[in-house]
RNA sequence: GGUGACGUAGCUCAGUCGGUAGAGCAGGGGACUCAUAAGCCCUUGGUCACAGGUUCAAGUCCUGUCGUCACCA
């Protein structure tokens, strides 16, 4: 079987604000999970990311808190680069759009869609502000709501009655920061999106992806796609990327374009420091053995599944060379790989509640995995992953999930075993006598998971993956309880060393089944073992240098993994790691 | 407002092409004791949001109502 190579492309946090559990269980942990299973499967896997660094949100911020909108982006980045490392979101590049290199694509992008034909210019009206001599977001503007007459009404959404606006519907307008300044409505030009011209490639591409995307994905993008219009290109802004083009200063692309160009320009980037400055292309342009993924909640469905095929449709279309980045002649006029799954997962409720940092509803994934640690939270979050319809997290749901199947059913299991092998086989892995019926049912079953739970996982079915696994440890639970061999050590002590044997073979095959969800507990479990090589490899923030600035960035080395999505073949003899000591911890809620 | 979804046991969720509901956890009972009083066996819970309709038969299809969510200038 030939290796495969697996683009892993996770949505990118906006940095104005920390991430909450609702995020993790949404895109992280579930592109996280899926990643590590093909890497365990032998397949070359890159997983990318960064920071969505640019947009009004974040210039808003930075004017309130008196800082630069990079100060403000930074912050959070860098808590990202925390938060994701101690949850071990296993990415091989988590970067950032505020790079040299980001910037540059992002331009080129712009050039090729307009030399394409797919930009064109048309005018509209926006709220200026004569005071400070600028274009104002429509976010940014409050007036009465012309639809309810609500008077506190956004000028992008009336939060009274929910209705959408456009800042110049709005009666009476005024700026929300600058309650004095004199608005006047002006005629802006911007570039839009010819998204018409593209419906017919980007239904196309839609046509084919019956029986394995997920169908309120499918359904949702097949309806926008076919009644999409022109939609602008560009903004009013100065924190982001400025279009190429002469006299259109303070004009940048709408920061939804090029954070979605991130998953290729952190591609090029991974390929630039992993130093095959080349490799890119191989998950990008060929279109053999090539799958890319895009994990992403709920509220991204349309960018991932519309708009961001057109972009790449639209970049493709011309024969030119795409500037510095492909003008080999073999690669002329490359089609770029469109995405092959888009698994976008629903909402994590609180409560019943979504989350929102200003009503207090939030719960930061950096406090819980620091509080409880990564494995609890991720098997948790992999439980009530919301791969179908929203979901909600409980606290005690939290704790008993975690005390009675992370604890009892699974870490319970490696300690009664491992702890009766360390008494009585001198810490070693006893030598099996003749196999019985049972012993051998159940490492069969073992070795069957293999194939069933990874079929689940390359599906992108995570927790019915990780209801498969349980399963296998209630069932080696049972044979233990049945077997009974603190009994047979009593009469029979070659007898109870089989049964341990057969148990601890099974457990090592858990070990890896459990892994992509709860890496470090299976690491640990794997110890125990008496193995030395761990699983997966590691991650690490580095520091990487560009021409004018430097930026932090999260990464992945893979060079002493050795796990491998394979039944155990555990070796009799092999010493423990050691006295077993439990391994997963209590949780106790009030 | 428009578009697309969702509403099943106390909790988290399954229910494929329509044939009078399932799992795990929690709750109750039991036998055991290797194990972080964990594990194992047995077991109580549901007018499948509500109201109509189609059908021999509907959680499953259709309509409406209520509630929740996402997206759309």
């Amino acid at each position: 079987m030939t290796a495969e190579n697996i683009l892993v492309c996770v949505a990118w946090p906006y940095a104005n604000g920390d991430l909450h559990v609702g995020h993790v269980a949404g895109a992280y942990l579930p592109a996280d999970i899926f990643a590590r299973y093909q890497r365990l499967k032998g397949n070359r896997v890159v997983m990318v990311s960064g920071s969505d660094a640019h947009g009004t949100p974040i210039v808003v911020r930075a004017d309130k808190e008196g800082k630069t909108p990079r100060e403000v982006f930074e912050y959070f980045h860098s808590r990202f680069l925390e938060t994701q490392q101690l949850l071990g979101i296993s990415y091989d590049l988590f970067t950032h759009t505020d790079t040299e290199n980001h910037h540059a694509i992002g331009q080129q992008m712009f050039r090729r869609l307009l030399a394409n034909e797919y930009l064109f210019k048309a005018t509209q009206k926006q709220l200026y502000s004569e005071t400070q001599g600028k274009f104002l977001p429509d976010r940014l503007v409050e007036g009465t709501c012309p639809i309810c007459g609500y008077d506190k009404a956004r000028g992008d959404q009336c939060d009274n009655c929910g209705n959408l606006l456009d800042g110049t519907q709005l009666i009476n307008p005024r700026s929300r920061n600058n309650p004095d300044d004199k608005l006047t409505v002006r005629e802006s030009e911007h570039y839009f999106f010819d998204l018409p011209a593209l419906r017919e490639p980007v239904l196309a591409y839609l046509a084919d992806k019956d029986g394995y995307w997920r169908p309120t994905v499918l359904e949702f993008s097949r309806r926008y796609a076919e009644e999409m219009e022109a939609r602008a290109f560009t903004r009013d802004l100065t924190w982001g990327i400025p279009i190429p083009v002469q006299g259109a200063e303070g004009k940048c692309i709408y920061v939804w374009y090029e954070a979605l160009l991130g998953y290729l320009s952190a591609t090029v980037e991974w390929a630039k420091i992993t130093g095959q400055p080349d490799a890119w292309k191989e998950f990008w342009y060929q279109p053999d053995n090539v799958r890319i993924y895009n994990f992403i909640g709920k509220d991204n469905i349309l960018f991932h599944t519309v708009l961001w095929q057109a972009v790449l449709i639209g970049m493709q279309r011309l024969g030119e060379p795409w500037d510095g980045l492909d003008d080999s002649p073999q690669n002329r006029g490359p089609k770029f790989n469109l995405p092959y799954d888009v698994p976008a997962n629903q909402y994590l409720n609180l409560g019943g509640q979504k989350f929102s940092k200003s009503l207090g509803v939030s719960l930061d994934a950096i406090d819980l995995a620091q509080k409880y640690g990564a494995d609890p939270l991720r098997f948790y979050l992999s439980l009530i992953m919301p791969e179908t319809k929203d979901s909600d997290w409980s606290w005690t749901d939290f704790a008993q999930r975690n005390n009675s199947e992370l604890l009892a059913k699974w870490g319970n299991l490696i300690q009664r075993t491992l702890s009766q092998i360390w008494r009585n086989f001198e810490g070693r892995i006893p030598q099996p006598g003749e196999l019985t019926g049972a012993d051998q049912a159940i490492i069969a079953r073992a070795e069957a998971a293999f194939n069933s739970v990874g079929e689940k996982l390359n599906a992108v079915r995570l927790r019915d993956a990780l209801n498969e696994v349980l399963e296998l440890a209630t069932a080696t639970n049972q044979y233990l309880d049945f077997e009974a061999p603190w009994k047979a050590i009593k009469t029979d002590r070659a007898r109870a060393g089989t049964q341990l044997y057969v148990a601890a073979r099974v457990i090592d095959s858990l070990t890896v089944l459990f892994a992509p969800f709860t890496p470090g507990l299976s690491e640990k479990a794997r110890a125990q073992l008496g193995y030395t090589d761990p699983l997966f490899g590691e991650q690490y923030i580095e520091t990487l240098q560009e021409r004018g600035r430097s930026h932090d960035v999260l990464r992945y080395d893979a060079s002493r993994a050795k796990g491998e999505w394979k039944p155990s073949r555990l070796t009799p003899g092999q010493p423990l790691g050691g006295e077993p000591k439990g391994l997963v911890s209590k949780i106790e809620v009030n």
